[in-house]
DNA sequence: TCCGGTCTGACAAATTACAA
DNA sequence: TTGTAATTTGTCAGACCGGA
């Protein structure tokens, strides 16, 4: 983006924030970030310089920006860096401001159940069908090219190929309890905290953390359709009980290939966030500056209430439900003061 | 010349972190 | 699950060395 110059990051004290978390998660180390696949605590040294590099390639100018060719999101300095160091970020010396869909998968996938979704034929650019977004996807279809050996199972995504799916009758269906249930949370925002309390509910421990619940979510839209009866794959369980329809569509669309689900969600994200939003705004207020990190927006505050606007509209016409917006404020200082207080509580400080 | 050991550089793959 | 970057580890061919 070409506003991506105006951006400075005040590197003197984000590099002190980083070393202070350091300092205090080497002393606690329970208070290191827990990794949930290898179940193990991060490195905070490893953490650290992560975030280093990321602090200093800001800081130089070194600036990449790239947008991949498998599911389109665009990567840049920002989305590779640690949400907390992003406070110390401005614009032209102006604080920022950004704008996330809440639950933003959960939220996509009600795309999935709508009829129009599966409509064939001369759906042509920005409308939202399967059909629009299988073009891309290379077929699958590893499990049976060990025998064949031919290279006729690298088509390459030629535009003419259809889905690898076969959705013989309509799995999307509309009309039980569990979907309605379902997306109404999604349309409440509201899904993490029902999935909480079944978890709590089911499982007796606390799991009420929410990056514990993203993770559980996380795990039954991405996860391989055997990864179920392990003592890890609980929360998917618990979940296909409570919606067994909406994980069945799920399931359908990994039948052959677990990662055809996810890349579908990332692919019509982009879409929505890079071909239509953002195309909306520099076209309606090209001055206005705006940086996409995945699934949110960022920008200054006096164009915060517009680019909330343009989000509420289009995600709302496009997925067929209103979003949840969340609006987060880029704020150093108060992300320093919370780390400095953590620091007093431990009696680290003096 | 042959053999085994060791070092080196180039590249690939795995691992670490981050984001969603 | 996807993607990014940096780092570490692994592989392998070639150069080098000394002993036989």
């Amino acid at each position: 983006k070409k506003w991506i110059d105006g951006l400075k990051i005040d590197s003197v004290v984000a590099l002190e924030y980083i070393k202070q978390l350091y300092g205090l998660r080497i002393r606690n180390p329970k208070m290191c970030d827990w990794d949930l696949q290898r179940r193990r605590f991060k490195e905070p040294i490893e953490q650290y310089n992560s975030a280093y590099i990321n602090i200093q390639y800001l800081n130089e100018g070194r600036h990449h920006f790239f947008v991949d060719d498998r599911v389109g999101r665009l990567h840049t300095n920002l989305t590779n860096m640690q949400s907390d160091v992003r406070n110390f970020i401005t614009w032209k010396g102006q604080p920022l401001v950004s704008v996330d869909i809440s639950n933003s998968q959960p939220f996509l996938s009600t795309l999935l159940f709508k009829p129009s979704f599966y409509s064939t034929g001369k759906g042509v650019g920005e409308k939202m069908t399967l059909f629009s977004f299988s073009g891309g996807f290379s077929f699958s279809f590893s499990s049976s090219s060990s025998y064949s050996g031919s290279s006729s199972s690298f088509s390459s995504g030629s535009s003419g190929s259809r889905p690898p799916l076969m959705l013989q009758k309509p799995l999307y269906h509309t009309e039980k309890e569990d979907v309605k249930l379902f997306i109404d949370l999604v349309k409440k925002g509201q899904l993490y905290d029902y999935l909480s309390l079944a978890f709590k509910r089911e499982l007796g421990v606390e799991l009420t953390d929410r990056k514990n619940i993203k993770a559980a979510v996380f795990q039954v839209l991405f996860t391989d359709n055997r990864f179920i009866g392990q003592l890890e794959a609980a929360p998917k369980r618990i979940f296909r009980n409570l919606f067994p329809n909406v994980y069945d569509l799920f399931a359908a669309f990994k039948k052959q290939d677990s990662t055809f689900l996810p890349c579908l969600l990332q692919k019509i994200e982009a879409r929505l966030i890079l071909d239509i939003i953002t195309k909306r705004i520099s076209k309606e207020k090209p001055k206005a500056p705006i940086f996409t990190i995945h699934d949110s927006i960022t920008t200054t505050m006096d164009n915060l209430d517009y680019v909330k606007q343009v989000m509420h509209e289009e995600l709302e016409q496009h997925i067929g439900i209103a979003p949840n917006l969340k609006v987060e404020y880029w704020d150093g200082e108060q992300v320093m003061e919370k780390l400095n207080a953590r620091r007093i509580e431990i009696g680290l400080v003096g």
